[in-house]
DNA sequence: CGGGACTCCTGCCAGC
DNA sequence: TGCTGGCAGGAGTCCC
């Protein structure tokens, strides 16, 4: 699910319900996820009161006030829900294998349950068990291995086409590759890089090095630059792209995915030659493009 | 060093 | 209807 539109959905969804909101409680079902829980992470959670909900890259920030942070990645298929007020029961269930605080039973994919001040309960749930939560002291956030190697945020100053056409510099690998890569675009995953390359009509095979022949700005590292920011600029304001796994925090579902032009769409006629939409794989992932429109 | 294959896990869907 | 194989939004690790 969760590229960069998803995870500020999220978050945009919990940080009213969390910011200021002191954890009562917290459960885990213990289950591993990604990694293992980290050690007293439950405990370190309660009592603790939550300052603030950032976002980096795919990944979401609770800062605690006891000197704490919680980071959190929802991997494929994570997702939050929030329970305003003292709410009722979780969902409906199957089988159970763990409690939260007032003994009410969690759904066999649910990880996490907390218990706010004000009666609110948000849980974390997970079916393929990519997602992962770490504690860590505030102080060394930016060293914390997941964070240290990113690059810039593509809707923040430091994304320019000057640091896209630096990234393409030399790079052998397809521009599709090159856009999956972390450092080049922080919180691009493979379905907004699919929709950012048909918008600025570059093919996703060409390799990254011929955008940026002499490692300067090109009109198509601008172009791709400006696409890639728009795309995500309206997949946030659509709450993000509901493939399966993705909800609001409130249970809706995200609505960019009803205008996608490529992802899913192999066959269907292009919107704009109306030649069929391909999907080709790369690097063990499915790529799909305009073959007449991107070049 | 760059890049591809493989890995973690479950659910879903197409095809037989 | 029921089974099987392939595929899925991520990303670290290993190996060439």
């Amino acid at each position: 699910m969760p590229e960069l539109p998803e995870v500020e959905t999220v978050l945009r969804g919990l940080a009213p319900h969390m910011e200021g909101r002191r954890i009562v409680s917290a459960r885990i079902s213990g289950k591993r996820l990604r990694f293992p829980w980290p050690e007293n992470f439950a405990a370190r959670l309660e009592g603790a009161r939550i300052t603030a909900l950032t976002r980096r890259a795919k990944y979401m920030l609770w800062r605690l006030d006891n000197g704490f942070s919680v980071l959190s990645h929802l991997g494929m298929s994570g997702r939050f829900t929030v329970f305003p007020g003292a709410g009722g029961k979780v969902r409906a269930l199957g089988e159970f294998y763990f409690h939260d605080a007032a003994g009410r039973e969690a759904g066999p994919h649910d990880h996490l349950i907390l218990s706010l001040d004000d009666q609110t309960r948000v849980i974390y749930t997970d079916p393929r068990r990519f997602g992962f939560f770490d504690l860590l002291d505030t102080r060394e956030l930016s060293a914390h291995p997941m964070l240290r190697n990113l690059g810039p945020e593509p809707l923040g100053p430091r994304f320019t086409p000057a640091h896209l056409a630096g990234a393409f510099h030399g790079r052998r690998a397809p521009v599709k590759t090159a856009l999956l890569d972390q450092k080049t675009a922080a919180g691009l995953g493979n379905i907004y890089v699919c929709e950012a390359l048909f918008r600025a009509r570059i093919s996703p095979r060409r390799r990254a090095a011929s955008l940026a022949p002499s490692g300067g700005v090109t009109k198509r590292i601008e172009r791709l630059a400006e696409a890639i920011r728009e795309v995500l600029r309206e997949a946030i304001a659509a709450g993000g792209s509901t493939l399966r796994d993705h909800a609001r925090v409130n249970g809706e579902s995200g609505g960019f995915q009803q205008h996608f032009s490529v992802y899913g769409r192999e066959g269907e006629a292009c919107d704009v030659c109306a030649r069929p939409i391909r999907r080709i794989v790369q690097s063990g992932r499915s790529t799909f493009f305009c073959s007449h429109c991107q070049k």
